[in-house]
DNA sequence: GGGTTGCTCGTAAACGCTTTCATGGTATGC
DNA sequence: GCATACCATGAAAGCGTTTACGAGCAACCC
C-alpha cells in the first residue's frame, strides 16, 4: 500500500533537486526546461507515481476538464445510445463527462442544476418539452452551454436539432408513394413533446399539400409507449380505418404497438397496413417484420454537442452555432417498396 | 449579464460586513453564528447569487462529492437502467455522477481511468469479464471503491453481484414442470461473460441434478443478440431438437431471437417451445407472446453501489460487503404454468 | 571588455475556500 | 465588582497548483 497521502508537486521537487515551478514547466511548457533536468524530474515524477491534484489545477486554472450532459428522463435506448457518443467524443478531446439524469419535473426546476454548475466547464441540457425559466435560469449561469432539442427563437445559445421535418416529409412521402394521402395517419407522442409536435407539422403539410383546409383528424397524440400505440390501432381498427392505412408512428415502440395490433386485425403488414417507425432503436430490428423507421442519429448528437462545447470553451465569444441534424429514412419489411 | 466572473465568498463577506470566516460558517456551521448575521449574510448571498467554488471546497476538503462508474460497453437498457438506479441514490445522497463508458478494450487497460481518479471520491467498476490487472491497478489508487458483477475471490473490496444461480435455478425448474429435462437447453452469451458462465452453471446443476455425468451439450454460448439466438434455435430445428423443447436464453435478445425462429419453424410458444429470457428488459414486454424472464434488478444494483460507496468514502476502514441481489422470475406468456 | 540578448530556473503571489487560534465582549459566579 | 467562562467573530495559515517576474549566467556582438 503506497503512502497514506498522495505525493504532491513538492514531493517531486525535492527528490528532483529542484523548484516546484520547474516541476510544473516540465509537466505543462516541456519546452522551457532543459532536457537534463526535465528527465530527472520525470524519473522523480513516476518514483512516486505523482499525478497533479485535479482540484488544484482546476481551481487555479478555472477549468475542470468536466461537461455536464443533463437529459431527461427518457426511456432507455435513446439516452444511452446520446451518451455513448457524448462520451466517446469526450474521450477523445479530453473531457470527463458529469451526467444528471433524471431531475425533478416541472417547468420551475432549476433541475438541481446549480451545485453541477460550479464543477463543469460545460453544459449540455436536453429540453424535450417547453421550459421557459430553465434555459434563462441556466444561461444566467454563464456557463458554456448547448442546448439539444428545443432551439429557442433567435438564441444566443448553441443548439443542436433533429430536423424532424426532413425525416418526417421523407417518411411521409414514403408512405404516400403506395397509400392514398387520406389513408394516412400519423400517431404521435405527448402533444407537449417538441419532437412531436414538429413531426405532426411536417406530416401534415407533406400528406396535406399545402391546402390546409382538413383538419388534423389523422394525427393523434399519446404517450411513447408500445401500449399507446396498439390502443390506438385498435380503435382505427375498430373504425374500420386500420385496413389500407399508411402509418408514420412517433416512435418505434408506438410503431410495435400498431405492428402487433395489425395482427390483432388479422391484416398483414406491409400489405395491408404499412407502418414507419421513428429513432431506429435496436427494437426496429428485432420485431416482425422489421420496422422501416427513421433513424436518427443520437450518437450523432452526444458526439456533436460535446464538439460545440470545447469550441465554446476554448473561445467564449464565438459566435452561435446551429447544428441541424439530419435523420435517414431506412426501409425494411413494414413498408412496400 | 452578470458580472464577467463568479463571485467569492470575499464578495459575500464585503456586503454583508462580515469576514469571510463567518460566511464560511453560515454555510458550513449555521450554530456557530447568530441569527442576526446569518440572516444579513444570507441576503447578501442570494444578492450575488454566490454559490462557493467546488474547487476551492474539494481542494481543502479533499471531498469532490463525484462519484465516478465505469461501464463497459454493454448495449442499451441494461446500461442506461443502472445508471438511472445510481443516479437518483446519488443525489438523494448529495452526490454526483461521472460516467466512463465504453473504455478501450484488453485486459491491460486501465479503462483510462488514471485522470478520473483524482477527481471523485469514489468509484464504482463493472466488470464483465475477466480482468485481473484492472482490479488490482485500480485498487493500488486507495480510492472508495466497489466492483459491479465480477467478485474477486476473498475480496477486500465492496462487491455486488447478481444471483445468477438463483435466478438460473428459478427459471430452470420452471422449466422442468412442463419440459423433461433432457430436453431443456440454455442458450448463453459469449462463453467469457461472467453472467452466461454462472448461470449456465446453475442450469446445469438444476437440469441433471448433481450427477454430472452427462456432458454440456444443452448449452450453447454465443452473442447476445437476437440473430444469435435466431440461428442457434434454427440450428435446434435442423436436429430435429426444438419441438418439445425448453428453452432458458442468456438475455432477452436472444429469447427473442428463439422467438422468432420458432414462429418461422411453425412451432407455437409455448405450446410446443417453451421460452425464458432474462434481464426483464423492455423488450420482453414488447415481443408477442410476451417473454417470460428473469427479471434482474439493474436500477437497484446501481443504486446499491452509490450507497456501498458512500458508506466506504465515510468510512474508509469498515469491512467489506458483499451484496447479492436476487432476480426475480417473472412468469408471462412464453411458457405454461 | 562592457553591454546586450537569450535561456533556465527559483521566488512568490494568487486561486477561493475551511479551520485553528486568538481576541474582545458579554453573561455568570461569588 | 472582579475573576471566570463562554460565545461570536476576525486574522491568518494552508490546501496544491500555475504563472508572472526577476535573478543568474553563458554566449554574443562590436
Amino acid at each position: 500500500m503506497p503512502g497514506r497521502t498522495a505525493a504532491s508537486i513538492q514531493d517531486v521537487a525535492d527528490i528532483a533537486g529542484v523548484s516546484i515551478a520547474t516541476v510544473s514547466r516540465v509537466l505543462n511548457s516541456p519546452n522551457l526546461v532543459t532536457a537534463d533536468t526535465a528527465s530527472r524530474v520525470r524519473k522523480a515524477i513516476d518514483q512516486l507515481g505523482y499525478v497533479p491534484n485535479a482540484f488544484a489545477q482546476a481551481l487555479i486554472t478555472r477549468s475542470s476538464r468536466v461537461i455536464a450532459v443533463a437529459l431527461p428522463d427518457i426511456h432507455g435506448e435513446f439516452y444511452s445510445e446520446l451518451l455513448r457518443g457524448a462520451d466517446a467524443e469526450a474521450r477523445r478531446l479530453g473531457y470527463h463527462l458529469l451526467v444528471v439524469s433524471n431531475p425533478p419535473k416541472g417547468p420551475q426546476s432549476d433541475l438541481g442544476l446549480g451545485p453541477v454548475l460550479g464543477l463543469v466547464d460545460g453544459l449540455a441540457v436536453m429540453i424535450t418539452e417547453p421550459n421557459e425559466t430553465l434555459v434563462k435560469r441556466l444561461s444566467a449561469a454563464g456557463i458554456p452551454m448547448v442546448v439539444l432539442d428545443a432551439a429557442p427563437e433567435g438564441s444566443t445559445l448553441d443548439t443542436i436539432v433533429i430536423d424532424n421535418e426532413a425525416g418526417a416529409t421523407e417518411a411521409t412521402e414514403h408512405l404516400l408513394s403506395t397509400v392514398p394521402s387520406n389513408r394516412c395517419y400519423f400517431l404521435g407522442g405527448p402533444r407537449d413533446n417538441f419532437d412531436t409536435a414538429r413531426r405532426a407539422e411536417a406530416f401534415l403539410r407533406a400528406a396535406l399539400g399545402d391546402g390546409r383546409s382538413r383538419s388534423n383528424v389523422n394525427v393523434s397524440y399519446g404517450e411513447y409507449s408500445f401500449e399507446s400505440g396498439r390502443e390506438r390501432a385498435l380503435r382505427m381498427h375498430e373504425a374500420g380505418e386500420l385496413d389500407g392505412a399508411g402509418i408514420l408512428a412517433g416512435n418505434d415502440e408506438i410503431a410495435s404497438g400498431v405492428l402487433h395490433a395489425a395482427r390483432e386485425a388479422g391484416l398483414s403488414v406491409p400489405e395491408r397496413v404499412s407502418i414507419i417507425g421513428f429513432d431506429d432503436t435496436r427494437l426496429a430490428s428485432l420485431v416482425r417484420p422489421m420496422l422501416s423507421t427513421v433513424r436518427v442519429p443520437m450518437a450523432d448528437v452526444g458526439s456533436t454537442a460535446i464538439q460545440l462545447l470545447v469550441r465554446r470553451i476554448k473561445d467564449p465569444e464565438s459566435a452561435a452555432m446551429h447544428v441541424r441534424l439530419t435523420p435517414t429514412l431506412v426501409l425494411r419489411q413494414s413498408t412496400l417498396r
